[in-house]
DNA sequence: AAAATATTTAATCATTTGATTAAATCAAAT
DNA sequence: ATTTGATTTAATCAAATGATTAAATATTTT
């Protein structure tokens, strides 16, 4: 009864690889068992089904990025620009390591936005952070563009996330290998803010 | 022998739709025969099989995507700025007419990317557009900063693309409806600009 | 009209795949 | 050592799926 949890534990782990590298759709329980080391039936025994399993990572995922955004997005001692940079820094990072999670997460919300949708955290919000707070005050003291601030974040996270997206695409047409890449990422960490607060001040 | 030709093409609409919609794994070759209203034994007389069929879209779908930046990024009677504007312009009305070919194109191309980058014409290759040539003379004469034009290029195609790839995500924390996104997108072809010139400009 | 070509129908294959079962083996707890 | 629970093994199901076939029907060409 009081079992390892490791074999549980390895199921899930090679399911959250294998999901995210080929799809829910692509993705064989068979490979699944196999990348564990752990019997198909074993992995039916424990999750009952593929759908099962991959909705408990799913989950997982989704509420771990929703977490670290919010954590950033809603702490009271650091400032909106340094909100930026943190951001920046913090999702960089993280890309770097676990590139394909993007890709992998947004085109299973596309096929089945409801159920995932759901898992999702009301008070993550984020019209209600305390970043929108900060800039709202920004815009009253310093006169900042009038500009819509989903348009900043939007930009923001567009920036970052998308050429993990298409990195094999950017890659094929640059030449860069993937070393080349990273750094190219790793100089956007201070860029990005940059470029943001340029945005953000009036002409 | 000399036939309506409509056959062949409606069951190739009918594929660029389902595969663009649900992914190449999820697919079911039934699924495109009902979707164009033909039977599967006709659509496997036709193609021969799904892969090949799969193919012959993705060619396409690639070229047409590949030509149509093209034909902006080399032409001589436009300014760089202009080359701005048109792109972001340009792609933005057509994604909002095919929001879904950015996602399904860079996801097919992360599970198989040699097989689609050998459909890519080499002299897409736009390190040698008149694009970047017009970039390099910008920065001699105006100084602008001396930045690596791959960020330029990766941050217009972000703000552009990502929004896109990010739908559902995005409308469901904003509380947003696909009529106020497409009109953010649309305000966005005046935005994207501005703000990309605002960042080649040397501070 | 006759011949040739295109399309449909329905049946059928062989594989793949998610899932289950029952018995065997292994490990840990009592 | 025995019992209990965890894991493996191997076999098997049923359904889904890509693909093929042969015969029937429709359409076009000659």
């Amino acid at each position: 009864m009081n079992k390892d949890k490791s074999t549980e534990e390895k199921i899930k782990d090679a399911a959250r690889r294998v999901f995210t590298q080929k799809g829910y759709a692509a993705t064989r329980t068979r490979d699944i068992a196999e990348a564990s080391g752990v019997n198909l039936a074993l992995l039916n025994y424990y999750f009952k089904s593929k759908e099962n399993l991959f909705d408990i990572i799913m989950l997982e995922n989704i509420r771990e990025f929703s977490h670290s955004v919010l954590a950033i997005l809603n702490n009271r001692d650091t400032s909106f620009y340094q909100k930026i940079e943190l951001l920046a820094a913090h999702y960089i990072d993280k890309l770097i390591q676990n590139p394909e999670i993007p890709i992998f997460l947004l085109a299973e919300v596309k096929d089945n936005p409801k159920k995932l949708f759901a898992a999702l955290d009301k008070r993550a919000d984020f019209k209600n952070s305390i970043f929108v707070q900060q800039w709202l005050e920004l815009k009253d003291i310093k006169k900042t563009a009038a500009l819509n601030p989903f348009h900043i974040i939007m930009n923001m996270v567009s920036m970052i996330i998308f050429p993990f997206i298409a990195n094999p695409m950017i890659r094929n047409r640059t030449g860069m290998n993937q070393e080349q890449f990273n750094n190219m990422m790793l100089e956007r960490k201070k860029l990005i803010p940059v470029w943001i607060t340029e945005m953000i001040q009036q002409k």
